[in-house]
DNA sequence: TAAATATGACTGACTAGTCAGTCATATTTT
DNA sequence: AAAATATGACTGACTAGTCAGTCATATTTA
């Protein structure tokens, strides 16, 4: 369907494609298949990232429904159209963002999982990366997205299970099992690393919803529950 | 969301507008019509219950935004317009599902804060009743829905905390304190009783996202949160 | 080196559809 | 019959996704 050209064509400013000479032509046939100008796959890794950012911003304060492309287009800078050359469509964009953003943060907690220092130690520690890598960053809200959305991306909520929570429950089970092994915490939390983790999701639901009504000081309400975790108990 | 706020005559937040005179439907706070015969009422509460039930469906299983009033109608059995003379739109209906159905659990939480019992056994009959009466029931799906977009709904948010959380926790804290006191249960719940109640936000979440891929015991689970939380512990 | 040519990243007007909310009409109740 | 209810076709605001066209930059040719 011819649109609409607003822009007088400018009288050949420079040659449109004629083919022109046929002969000339035909010689460089092949194309260099070279790495693309470095200029360019900057601008583009650019791009992407302003992108993603712009999307954070929507989806965390719009949610994935509600949220616009044209606004995300708007707050990148970019146009709307250019969004579909960097992802497939409004979901997949959905999906990256959530990726990208969450892949990061595995290895950190893992590598916790082999240091061999008293299971509270341990446990102080990831409360500091989980309070500064997370609550105090944009991956709250990212984590946020993934409560509030995930339910309707099954595939999503896969990832996520696979490759972010087991991971971390795994390391968090070992640190776990030789507290356990040397009386410095209860046994159940074994089976149910969930119940050492809770406070966190606590944190993320809580100050979502309940920031200006109730503020909650997260840091403390750790250590509280670290406290309890780890509290001399008596020979049951 | 609403795309255009017209006037948006009659119907309160409740109760099927008497589209009558503009002036007589704001009136006054109670129906002009008290006892209006059996069989009207009856079937207007029916209608209401119908609409709401089939909201939950179907807000449950889209969100907010993506629920479609075409299909709650449907599944209703009744007409859109009908929706229409009980609520005054689709935010109005969200907002009076959720009061509706979360209203109720507020009574019997509170009166467990009356007993004199000891703590551990009052934690587990409150455990009952959340596996019962909100876990095994769809009020999981409307505290999930209270998760997933009360961002989005401040003022929803609020409800909820002033008068389902805030009571809740009123009462916990009243038990944790007594039990505190007896020596039954670290003083720390006391200050942060979201650390008693986490393992049900834990519960919900959790279940909502990785029911398939790993199943979780949730009353195993709390079970063991009060064993921990309950366990005989030294002196300090 | 400069001019000519080719490339593809980028744009945004546009299409095709969606769905909340309305209202003229129909049905039921009194 | 009149009033109260219910219906569902209809409207129009809104938006994901498209694509013909542009232009800055890269590549080739003279």
């Amino acid at each position: 369907m011819a649109k609409r050209k607003k822009a007088a064509k400018g009288a050949g400013t420079s040659g449109p494609p004629t083919k022109k000479g046929g002969a000339a032509a035909a010689a460089g046939r092949e194309r260099k298949i070279e790495i693309p100008p470095a200029g360019r796959a900057a601008r583009s890794a650019d791009r992407r990232e302003a992108i993603l950012a712009a999307a954070l911003d929507e989806f965390s304060e719009r949610g994935f429904e509600a949220a616009r492309l044209d606004d995300v287009a708007r707050r990148a800078s970019i146009a709307k159209g250019t969004i579909y050359l960097y992802f497939r469509d409004k979901e997949t964009l959905f999906q990256e963002l959530l990726r990208t953003m969450l892949t990061p943060i595995i290895g950190g907690f893992e590598a916790l999982g082999q240091a061999d220092v008293p299971a509270k130690q341990l446990a102080e520690h990831m409360r500091d990366v989980f309070v500064k890598e997370v609550f105090e960053t944009r991956r709250k809200d990212v984590i946020r997205l993934m409560i509030s959305e995930g339910r309707r991306f099954p595939k999503l909520a896969e990832f996520y299970y696979r490759e972010v929570l087991s991971r971390i429950f795994e390391a968090l089970r070992a640190i776990l099992k030789r507290g356990a092994e040397r009386g410095e915490v209860p046994e159940q939390l074994v089976e149910f690393p969930q119940l050492m983790a809770a406070p966190g999701l606590v944190a993320i639901v809580w100050t979502g919803l309940f920031a200006d009504l109730a503020p909650l000081d997260v840091r403390r309400m750790m250590q509280a529950h670290i406290d309890i975790l780890f509290a001399p108990r008596s020979l049951s």
